[in-house]
DNA sequence: TTCTTTCGATACACAAATGTATCAGATACA
DNA sequence: TGTATCTGATACATTTGTGTATCGAAAGAA
C-alpha cells in the first residue's frame, strides 16, 4: 500500500492499453456517480470490459482510484511544465495560462474529479499526504515562475508570491464551482478576470490608466 | 419527487424527534463516507435506530439527503439573518462574520457536507436549481448588508458589490479546502485575512506604510 | 509455424444493502 | 382506564456488488 504502482508483472503492450481504457472508463463513471457510487462493474462496462479484466489489472477499486489520481496529477504536471518552460511576462497572463492547465476539455468533469479527490484525501490521511506533497510541488514550480516573471518586468505583488499563488488557486476553485452551478449568472473565468489584476501592485491597478512606472 | 417535504402524515412529537436524530446521524456518517458511501443501515445505527424507523420516516436515502440539505440551508439562513440584523460597519468584519456562519463547530464536517451537496447538485439538475436559488437569496441578503455598510462608512469597493460577495465566497471555499488539507502550512482563515482587505478601495490598502494617502 | 505465457471472459460463491410486510409496544385521546 | 392509532423493531425477499477460480483465446518467443 506504500507504493502506488507496484509493477509485479511486466507491462506488456496489451496490458497498458486495457489499463488506460479502464482508467478512462473510471474517469467518466466517477464523474457521474462519485467514487463510491461507481461500481467496478459500471467502470468495466464503460470501458468495454468485464470485471475479469479489472481484477486482472487491479486488486481493488481503491487501487484503481489511486492510479487514476496519480495519472491525472502526472498529466497535469506535464502540461504545467510545458507552460512554465516559456512563461509569459505578464503575471496575470501567466496565472491564467497555469489555471487553464487544470482543466482540459470538459471542465465539469475535471472539477468533479478534482473535488472527489480532495474529499477522498480529507477522509484518508495517507492519500492526503500524497496529494499535499503533489500540490506543494505544483505550487513551488509556479512560485518560481511568477517570481521570475516579476523580476523580469519589474512588477511587484501586494503579498508574498506564495500567498498570491494560493489565492489564485483558491479563487479559481471557488469560482469554478459557482460558474458550474450558475453558468449564466457567472460565465466561466469571469470572476478570476475581474479579481486577479487587483492582487498586483497598486501602480498597476487598472483604476488609473497610467502605464508601468 | 417534486416537493421535498410532503408531510402526508402529521408530524407528532415523537416523529419529529426521530427524524431529527436520523438527520443528525446522517450528517455524521455522510461526512465520514460521503452520500453514496453512507448506507441506510450506517445512518440508523448512528442514530440509534433500526432501518424500520428510517423507512417509516423516509421513502429513500435520496429523500433524507434532500431533507438534510434543506435543514442545513434553513439553519444557515437563520444564522445569517441574526448577523445581518445588526451588521458591523466595517465591511471586512462584516464579511468575516458572514463567513463564520457557514460553519458552526467542526469545520471539516461542514466543508465536506457542503462540498458533497455541491457535487450532488452538479449531478442532479433539479437539486442544482434549488441550491442555486437558495444561494442567490443568501447572496442577495449579504449584498444589501454590504451596500448599506459601505454607505454608512463612506468606503468603496474596487468592484461591484455582488462580485465582491461572490469573490469572498469563492475565496473562502478554496482557502478552506487548502487549510483543511494542510492545516500547518495554511492556518484556517489566514488567506482570507490577508486577501480580503485588498479588495477594498485603495485608500485602505496596507501596501505602503505611510498610512492612508 | 508451434509452443509458452499472459490476459481477460465466464461462472460461481459470498457479502452488503435495499425495501417490504408484519407485528408488538408506545403514545394519544376519549 | 380503555381503546384506537402510530411508530419503530424484526424477519424476509430481492437486488446489487465484490472477489476468486477456471479456462479459452490472444500475444509474444522459438
Amino acid at each position: 500500500m506504500t507504493t502506488t504502482t507496484e509493477p509485479d508483472r511486466r507491462l506488456t503492450r496489451r496490458r497498458t492499453e486495457t489499463r488506460a481504457r479502464l482508467l478512462a472508463g473510471a474517469r467518466e463513471v466517477i464523474a457521474e456517480h462519485g467514487v463510491h457510487g461507481a461500481s467496478v462493474e459500471d467502470i468495466c462496462d464503460r470501458a468495454g470490459f468485464t470485471r475479469g479484466a479489472f481484477y486482472s489489472n487491479f486488486t481493488d477499486k481503491d487501487e484503481l482510484v489511486l492510479a487514476l489520481f496519480a495519472d491525472d496529477r502526472a498529466a497535469l504536471l506535464a502540461r504545467l511544465t510545458v507552460v512554465l518552460d516559456d512563461p509569459p511576462d505578464d503575471v496575470v497572463t501567466l496565472m491564467s495560462a497555469v489555471i487553464d492547465q487544470l482543466e482540459v476539455g470538459d471542465s465539469l468533469r475535471w472539477f468533479i474529479t478534482r473535488t472527489e479527490m480532495t474529499l477522498h484525501a480529507l477522509r484518508t490521511p495517507t492519500v492526503a499526504a500524497a496529494i499535499v506533497e503533489d500540490r506543494a510541488a505544483f505550487r513551488a514550480a509556479v512560485v518560481v515562475a511568477v517570481t521570475d516573471a516579476l523580476a523580469r518586468t519589474g512588477r511587484t505583488l501586494v503579498m508574498p508570491v506564495e500567498v498570491f499563488v494560493r489565492t489564485v488557486e483558491a479563487l479559481h476553485d471557488g469560482a469554478t464551482a459557482q460558474s458550474l452551478l450558475e453558468p449564466d449568472a457567472l460565465p466561466d473565468g469571469s470572476l478570476q478576470r475581474q479579481v486577479l489584476p487587483l492582487l498586483m501592485d497598486s501602480d498597476l491597478r487598472p483604476t488609473t490608466r497610467s502605464g508601468r512606472r
